[in-house]
RNA sequence: GCUCUAGUGGCGGAAUCGGUAGACGCGUUGGACUUAAAAUCCAAUCGGGAGCAAUCUCGGUGCCAGUUCAAGUCUGGCCUGGAGCACCA
């Protein structure tokens, strides 16, 4: 064996091997239970960034941890290849996004080798690929046929810049969440998934999902936004038979209704507007549809509006107020009006200040009543000036007051969600394109199944601006009628990227099917995922979509669960210098360098050092350096007992004789590493006691000058447990090892270290005794000695003695195997 | 504003059940080896105080209270950072 540690080499030849030999390819037919350990698949940018590297780092070592525990394991790998970036770079270069995507692919795949990872590259999927995108057309198809996929028209969120709409998940802070340029209102008609249907069982069902962070759980609980009220419908004065309903989580407020705010974009809103006051309510919509988002959002909570002119009727109490249009009340949700009590809501006072409209207090803390002339009091309360309902607890009169509506025929109880339908259309070329035509005579027609897939158009020009590429083609939306055979026109938008990925994890249990996109039995054989690994960033968007997917397709029978993803770990940014990489910042770290000069196994292990995998890591040269260290230490350390060490050593003496501290040592770390990688997959723990180990073994034979039988066998023992522990993350130098202590096969393929829990700690202990709770004393005593011992060898150490001497002995507490706590006054 | 999450040495972080706070590493300082450097190895490293010294002592896990023989860990209140949502009626 070499004595110095030459990863490139090492790392470049088993990279070879790995690849001729098939090494990580997977069984569908294995006895062995599943384990599927996935990572985010990445867009392909270009080259890797430190991110990927730690994403696909932590999912390779709990997959090959896994494999090692006897599980048939799937980790797979594929690329989410559809997107903007690439129309901009075949823009900008006069390329084709399809040849752009195809190299970065192709670099990064070599990146990902050089990394060490363990995929089965026979399971790749590439969602820009025919083969892939069919079935994101199939499947778009069988939502289609229930009902879940429809067109409407709708006021949208646009980006100028890239020249499509985004979905509402896609705005953030009134921007663009790729290129960061403000969005705008626009009206169009535009294809929806109707994830809405699906609001309340997304939300319950993350009751399943123990797996999962709270952090994520809840973000997609307040995404989905369920709220229990009253829907009151209140009659115009002046319009005969024109009702406005509103929507409202405060029925107990009823009776201080003093006005009513309807949204801008309200459908009956001409209706409702006055001759007189025709003009200025025009103006104000007119405006209110200019604007974008973040000038909605600028405006800081001043709140604008105008009259309409026109009344409504309180049917509780009998009193007119007035209506009036302003843009804080949302079209889209609820029913897009209003009921205003500002002396019971924030917003409403508001408005009610700057407009100076009246106010009635109806709810009130009886040991401290509030007027309501500085804030509105939203606190729990008794029912004041509500007729009937007056000194009724508020959350009881909101059963009330709204089951009096359900009698008297004006309203009824409502839950409401602010989750709204997924809008997939983008404007777009690099994408799935939408499998539906347009006939004169038959509307709507989907293309018909053994039509698919509707191939993207090559004919096209990538220059244009404010319009999709795709329309630019002579031959893509001219067609026929798939029905009647007359005259058709091809929907030219594509999907959301989000559709591609909202189901390529099933694809991987299936990745060659030519008649379906997975086949049920194999779906149901791989699926649930048991361990997700990615960014936090997709916590709503991704996995959301996911999730709706997998419950839609379970509906249309083409897999039994409802639950993709069993366990999620979202992984903390990598930082460099307290900021996140970004090249915009110029602090980013280049991978193809750390591999050059440290190598992966380096990189590997530095990434996953110093931070447990969901928090934030913090790059830094000197931590590399470290990492690139210890290898070379541990090298060292099996190249300089080479000669000692034998893969066929015996331990075979009694339990009882096993007086040897590296032994124990040995089978501490089994135990401990096993448990941190089990335990929430903490690696900072696992590789501190990869050094621990190595420590003791250094120590262990420095303090020995010749080795006898028995001590070359612990030798054995010792080393072949460490480069089994650390084979996981040192994939590389291991398997190098391995083969030169002359293992056979590979030490990926070894099944994972036993240890022996009585074995497992140390052979003494060590008896801390405290005096008034502060430790006064530590005796290395005997594990077994009773309770009763314990509090005797305490009370005869000297200094327990000197301390207590003279004082009253209160109280003897004896924790044990521990602890002895003597309470003296 | 609401929701989630975190707060421990110079730094990253460790500490199954409430039971030795600071594992492991980075950095720093001193030393060995070397003509020299790199590499490597050894030692020290939370703060204050006492002592020539081994050592002893006090304080210490964002802040303030509480429960307990014992609190980084549990309870109540507050402060700060990060993330997400944000006029959702």
């Amino acid at each position: 064996m070499k004595e110095n540690y030459f990863p490139q080499e090492i790392e470049k030849k088993w990279q070879k091997i790995w690849e001729e030999n098939d090494a990580f390819h997977v069984d569908d037919n294995s006895d062995k239970p599943k384990y599927f350990a996935l990572s985010m698949f990445p867009y392909p940018s270009g080259k890797l960034h430190m991110g990927h590297v730690r994403n696909y780092t932590i999912t390779d070592v709990i997959a090959r941890f896994k494999k090692a525990q006897g599980f048939n394991v799937l980790h797979p790998m594929g690329w989410d290849s559809f997107g903007l970036p690439a129309e901009n770079a075949a823009m900008k270069h006069g390329a084709n996004p399809e040849t752009w995507t195809d190299e970065n692919i192709a670099y990064m795949t070599k990146q990902l080798k050089m990394l060490g990872l363990s995929y089965d590259w026979n399971r790749e999927v590439t969602t820009c690929k025919p083969d892939y995108y069919k079935w994101t057309q199939w499947l778009f198809l069988q939502l289609y046929k229930k009902g879940l996929a429809y067109k409407k028209e709708a006021a949208v969120n646009w980006c100028d810049e890239c020249g499509t709409v985004l979905a509402n998940e896609q705005v953030i802070d009134g921007k663009c969440w790729r290129c960061d340029s403000v969005v705008e209102k626009k009206y169009l008609s535009q294809w929806f998934f109707k994830i809405t249907d699906y609001a309340e069982v997304l939300l319950e069902d993350l009751d399943k999902l123990p797996g999962w962070g709270d952090n994520v759980k809840t973000m997609q609980a307040n995404w989905i936004g369920k709220s229990h009220g009253a829907i009151f419908r209140f009659k115009v004065k002046e319009v005969e038979g024109l009702e406005v309903p509103v929507y409202t989580t405060r029925p107990d407020t009823v009776h201080g209704i003093t006005y009513l705010v309807v949204a801008p974009e309200y459908k009956d809103i001409e209706k409702l507007t006055t001759p007189e006051n025709k003009a200025a309510v025009e103006e104000y919509r007119a405006n209110a549809r200019k604007m974008t988002e973040i000038e909605r959002l600028s405006t800081e909570r001043v709140k604008t509006g105008v009259p309409l002119g026109t009344h409504g009727i309180n049917p509780f109490t009998g009193e007119e107020f007035p209506l009036w249009t302003a843009d804080y009340a949302l079209v889209e949700y609820g029913t897009g009006a209003v009921m205003a009590v500002p002396t019971h809501d924030t917003r409403d006072f508001d408005f009610a200040k700057k407009f100076n409209l009246p106010m009635k207090v109806v709810i009130q803390n009886p040991e401290n009543p509030s007027d309501c002339k500085d804030a509105a009091y939203t606190e729990p309360g008794v029912l004041v000036n509500s007729g009937e309902f007056n000194g009724m607890k508020n959350e009881d009169a909101k059963k009330a007051i709204t089951e009096k509506a359900v009698r008297e025929g004006f309203g009824e109880f409502k839950t409401q969600y602010r989750l709204r339908d997924w809008l997939i259309s983008r404007q777009r070329y690099w994408g799935a394109p939408i499998p539906v035509v347009y006939c004169e005579k038959c509307g709507i027609v989907p293309v018909p199944e053994d039509q698919l897939p509707v191939l993207l158009p090559k004919d096209v020009d990538f220059s244009v601006v404010g319009k999709s590429p795709i329309t630019t083609s002579p031959t893509f939306a001219e067609t026929t009628c798939p029905h009647c055979g007359g005259k058709a026109r091809r929907e030219t938008d594509t999907m959301d990227t989000f559709v591609c990925s909202s189901w390529y994890y099933l694809r991987y249990s299936d990745p060659k099917n030519s008649n379906l996109p997975f086949a049920k039995d194999k779906v149901n054989k791989w699926l649930p995922v048991d361990q997700y690994v990615g960014g936090i960033e997709h916590a709503i968007l991704h996995l959301l979509y996911s999730r709706f997917f997998t419950k839609a397709l379970r509906d249309l029978g083409l897999l039994d669960f409802d639950e993709p993803f069993k366990n999620l770990l979202t992984q903390g940014m990598v930082l460099k210098d307290g900021s996140k990489m970004s090249k915009s910042k110029g602090n980013t770290v280049d991978p193809d360098e750390i591999f050059e000069n440290f190598g992966a196994d380096t990189a590997r292990l530095f990434i996953l050092s110093d931070s447990p995998p969901a928090r934030d890591f913090d790059w830094s040269d000197a931590g590399v350096e470290g990492c690139y260290k210890f290898l070379n230490r541990v090298w060292r350390l099996i190249a300089a007992n080479a000669d000692d060490i034998s893969l066929d050593y015996k331990l075979e003496f009694p339990l009882a004789k096993v007086n040897d501290d590296l032994v124990r040592n040995v089978h501490i770390a089994m135990k401990g590493i096993t448990n941190d990688i089990s335990n929430d997959f903490q690696f900072n723990t696992v590789i501190s006691k990869y050094r621990e180990l190595t420590n003791a073994i250094y120590e262990w034979r420095g303090a020995k000058k010749e080795l006898n039988a028995e001590d070359k066998a612990v030798m054995s023992f010792a080393i072949i447990s460490l480069i089994k522990l650390m084979s996981p993350v040192a994939v590389h130098l291991t398997e190098e090892a391995w083969a030169e202590l002359g293992g056979k096969g590979s030490i990926h393929d070894q099944p994972w270290c036993e240890w022996d829990e009585n074995l497992a700690k140390a052979s003494s202990i060590t008896l801390v005794v405290q005096v008034n709770g502060k430790v006064k004393d530590k005796i290395e005593v005997d594990e077994a000695l009773s309770q009763d011992e314990m509090k005797a060898v305490a009370l005869d150490s000297p200094r327990v003695k000197e301390l207590t001497d003279g004082k009253e002995i209160v109280k003897v507490i004896v924790v044990p195997k521990k602890l002895v706590n003597i309470v003296v006054k």
